[in-house]
RNA sequence: GGACCCGUAGCUCAGCUGGAUAGAGCGUCGCCCUCCGAAGGCGAAGGUCGCACGUUCGAAUCGUGUCGGGUCCGCCA
């Protein structure tokens, strides 16, 4: 059930649209948009009707847009339609057109913007995604932010949403993990070997020598005691204990990122483990099914160039021929030792996704994954899929006016913890949102925990508290049950006619148009910005109340004028909080 | 050499999938307030939308080229 007065507004634009210009096609048709008004002189609303269906009309704009004039003043929601420009109707709703939807706000409730576009398309969202060799840092945190988000708007639309982690628990990284925990294992024990010595042991040497292991070594000290130490309490071999040790480092992994996720409000539906899908032999079907389809052969990579590879020889492999599919080359299957790409585990996945009915995909990745997703793609769309990829560039962090270097050796290495810690999982939530995700962000933590205009997290959480400090002194001046949603949904709303009473009326008309759009493009942030401008128009009202008090929300004196005011703002909180639930983020009853 | 992302006000960024005179916050300048309807308010200045062609009624938005910044480029994930 939607209540979108653009919608609704658009829909009878098209019926004069009919009526002025019989037999147009479809496609033409589906151009027309009823959007704001950006200068409040053209009136609430534009549409572009009359120019985008000239040209099939074979008719000039401006008398198409006559026509639709002559048709719309007629229409009881429309107090003033006017040509405009090169032929757009400006059209000026009745106030009483934007005073109805507050009962349907009041009586709709934070579902107030759901839709029904997105209505029986199934979609999985796939995101954060870490390897689980070490804690979550702020370069997962922005893609969790926006997965999270993502997945909210689009379930707020009507699609079917499964929030899906992929464990990358199957490569080498996990070998070298399992190494590097067995170090601290030894440590625990207090077997007495260097850091530098033990490397010399390790195939490729000692990775991941942060000290958030030492807790893993000493609780795997505690569950197998000395048994994963040869008989003379030394080293053992590695057969004999790197199984047992990377898997139950991989468990303690896992515990903490999901521990860390739900600390920032992060809970994903379903766990999907490479390991698993490499098991049961999911890769091999996979390829299996890929070369019955005449997509995989054996041939050699030219090298990139411009970029020189110190070692690099012609090789044979096996490809895919994701070329086929748009992807600029073809990609490798397999590695030299026989073994499958991370890439082959990765088509199993997207298959194994497909095969569970999903209709669309969406997986939400790092920049730096940027050069991987046409292959991605390229090989979903082999298996009859589609995928969306959303990029979630690098996130600088200001602290102080100075950029964070983050580094892993100096020890300026941010951890998700770190941050929630010093900031809260709401300002990250909302200030992680605040930029579009494509594009590079910078993270002032002082600005997120600054009580100033300049923090759109405090800006609309203030708006909120606003709304419900009213509201609470209204229930003490009125009673209680006067200031009930329902109760409010049936006040008379003929005293809201102050203009900026009338803006943030219009602006809360336009949230469920907001909202769709926004799950149309993948774009979350857009929630934000909405927020901020809607608190915006919010805190003007309330300012105006602070220099003329007849303005003011509560008149004692004037009980039905107070009521519909009343109404107006508990709209503006259903809406905020509205908002506020897509992004994660909880809203606050006072500021304190 | 190639692929992908980004170039919008001094700074950080929006710009609703091609619409009308390109917006916000910060900073700057001016005025007001310092009242717990506290954690400021009002107003002003400030832009050849990196640049050049092209597409069309119309371009910050689409295409091509170019310059600058970023990410990445066979057996890491």
């Amino acid at each position: 059930m939607s209540h979108n007065i653009f919608a609704s507004m658009r829909a009878r634009v098209v019926q004069a649209l009919h009526g002025v210009v019989p037999d147009l096609p479809e496609e033409v048709v589906a151009r027309v948009e009823v959007t704001p008004a950006r200068e409040p002189e053209h009136g609430d609303m534009a549409t572009n009707a009359a120019l985008v269906v000239a040209k099939a009309a074979r008719r000039k704009p401006q008398d198409i847009a006559a026509a639709l004039v002559a048709v719309l003043q007629a229409d009881p929601l429309v107090a003033e339609a006017a040509v405009a420009g090169p032929g757009f109707v400006n059209l000026r709703l009745h106030a009483d057109a934007w005073r109805r939807l507050l009962p349907v706000i009041l009586r709709t409730g934070e579902a107030y913007g759901d839709s029904t576009a997105g209505a029986g398309v199934r979609i999985n969202v796939e995101y954060v995604s870490a390897n689980p060799t070490g804690p979550m840092h702020i370069g997962h945190c922005r893609g969790a932010v926006v997965g999270d988000a993502l997945a909210n708007l689009l379930a707020k639309v009507g699609h079917e949403v499964t929030k899906e982690f992929y464990v990358n628990d199957a490569g080498n990284q996990v070998t070298a993990l399992a190494w590097a925990a067995y170090f601290r294992y030894l440590q625990a024990l207090e077997v007495s070997i260097t850091e530098a010595d033990f490397s010399e042991i390790v195939p490729g040497g000692l990775q991941y020598r942060g000290d958030y292991l030492i807790p893993v070594g000493q609780a795997l000290a505690a569950q197998f005691g000395a048994s994963l130490l040869s008989a003379d309490s030394w080293i053992g071999e590695p057969e004999t204990w790197l199984i047992d040790v990377r898997d139950f480092t991989i468990a303690m992994m896992l515990e903490q990122i999901t521990d860390d996720l739900a600390a920032l409000g992060v809970v994903h539906d379903v766990f999907v483990r490479e390991r698993d899908l490499v098991e049961q032999g999911e890769v091999h079907e996979a390829i299996a099914r890929l070369e019955l389809d005449g997509l995989v052969y054996r041939g050699t990579l030219e090298p990139p160039k411009g970029k020189t590879i110190d070692d690099w020889e012609p090789r044979e492999q096996m490809l895919f021929r994701a070329t086929a599919f748009g992807d600029d080359v073809d990609r490798p299957l397999q590695k030299s030792d026989g073994s499958f790409t991370y890439f082959a585990n990765d088509i199993a996945y997207h298959a194994h996704k497909i095969a569970r009915g999903f209709d669309l995909m969406i997986d939400v990745w790092g920049a730096d994954h940027g050069g991987y997703v046409k292959r991605m793609q390229a090989a979903t769309r082999a298996f009859g899929g589609t995928l969306d990829v959303v990029l979630c560039q690098i996130v600088h962090v200001l602290k102080g006016g100075q950029p964070l270097r983050m580094s892993k050796r100096a020890g300026t290495f941010i951890t998700l913890r770190d941050l929630l810690d010093e900031v809260g999982p709401d300002a990250v939530r909302f200030t992680m949102l605040t930029r579009k995700s494509d594009a590079q962000m910078e993270f002032d933590i002082d600005q997120a925990v600054a009580q100033t205009r300049e923090n759109p997290v405090f800006y609309v959480q203030y708006a909120h508290a606003r709304c419900r400090s009213v509201l609470r002194a209204a229930g003490e001046l009125l009673g209680a049950a006067a200031v009930a949603p329902e109760s409010l949904a049936q006040v008379p709303l003929d005293s809201l006619e102050n203009e900026a009473e009338l803006a943030l009326l219009r602006r809360l008309g336009a949230w469920p148009r907001t909202v769709e759009a926004a799950a149309a493009a993948r774009e979350p942030h857009r929630i934000a910005f909405f927020l901020y401008d809607l608190a915006g128009d919010f805190h003007m009202l309330w300012n105006r109340g602070r220099d003329d008090s007849a303005l003011r929300f509560l008149q004692a004196d004037r009980p039905a004028e107070t009521l519909a005011r009343v109404a107006l703002v508990a709209a503006t909180a259903v809406a905020i909080r509205s908002g506020l639930a897509v992004m994660g983020v909880t809203p606050v009853e006072e500021m304190r």
